[in-house]
DNA sequence: TTGTTTTATTGTAATATTGCAATATTTAAA
DNA sequence: TTTAAATATTGCAATATTACAATAAAACAA
């Protein structure tokens, strides 16, 4: 019908999905990139580095945001995003626990 | 305009996002949990694990074949599925990259 | 106050995704 | 062969996403 069905799966399926989702559009990586370089985890500048519209970004942002994977402050008329580190840490474990499991296997 | 500006990207930066966007369903979220489940990395009775249609079931499957995290091995009438731990290991190593970087920050 | 800057929201068009019935394809068994 | 099974493909309706112009809101400066 076009909707997922997301009543029948677990919550933990749903919140995982629900994070890759958030990660899932070239300018939400790329936003993450430039937060990850930019040592001072400033700035709403994110919209002259990427080649899309202010509003644009800023629903992007918003996604970003939603999902936990970055933070904004209010600093005077502008905002200070940075990434989240706690939700970065948590992709981070999904993914070694699979690692590991995978070394018990042969498949 | 609906289309994502994929052109504006980075081809790493577009193929994260497409890496993520395969995890971004809870069904297929469900179906890497099966096959990390099941220590035989077989099987077509996915389709029984998962509360959708065959059809909806074979499209996921084809869109996780697609972006290389699942390997199919046909065997006789019937299709064995399994985790594809290379393309796993790329996710681990990403996250665990930007783990590191954020470690040598203050923010 | 009025203007300026920065970011968010709204509305809308274009496109993509999801889900499934119906059907096709593939492979093996009878 | 014919039949049965397992899986894939097609077509389509319902919904979601993407992008941006226009506009609003928030915060400060003059």
């Amino acid at each position: 019908m076009g909707a997922s069905k997301t009543e029948s799966f677990t919550n933990n399926q749903n919140e995982l999905a629900t994070l890759f989702k958030a990660l899932s559009h070239p300018a939400r990586v790329a936003i993450i990139e430039y937060l990850l370089q930019v040592d001072k985890c400033i700035c709403g500048d994110i919209v002259n580095e990427l080649p899309l519209a202010q509003p644009t970004v800023s629903q992007h942002l918003k996604e970003l945001k939603n999902a936990n994977i970055i933070k904004g402050t209010i600093e005077g008329t502008a905002i200070c995003y940075c990434i989240n580190e706690t939700t970065l840490k948590k992709f981070e474990n999904y993914f070694s626990a699979i690692s590991n499991t995978l070394k018990m296997k042969c498949c």
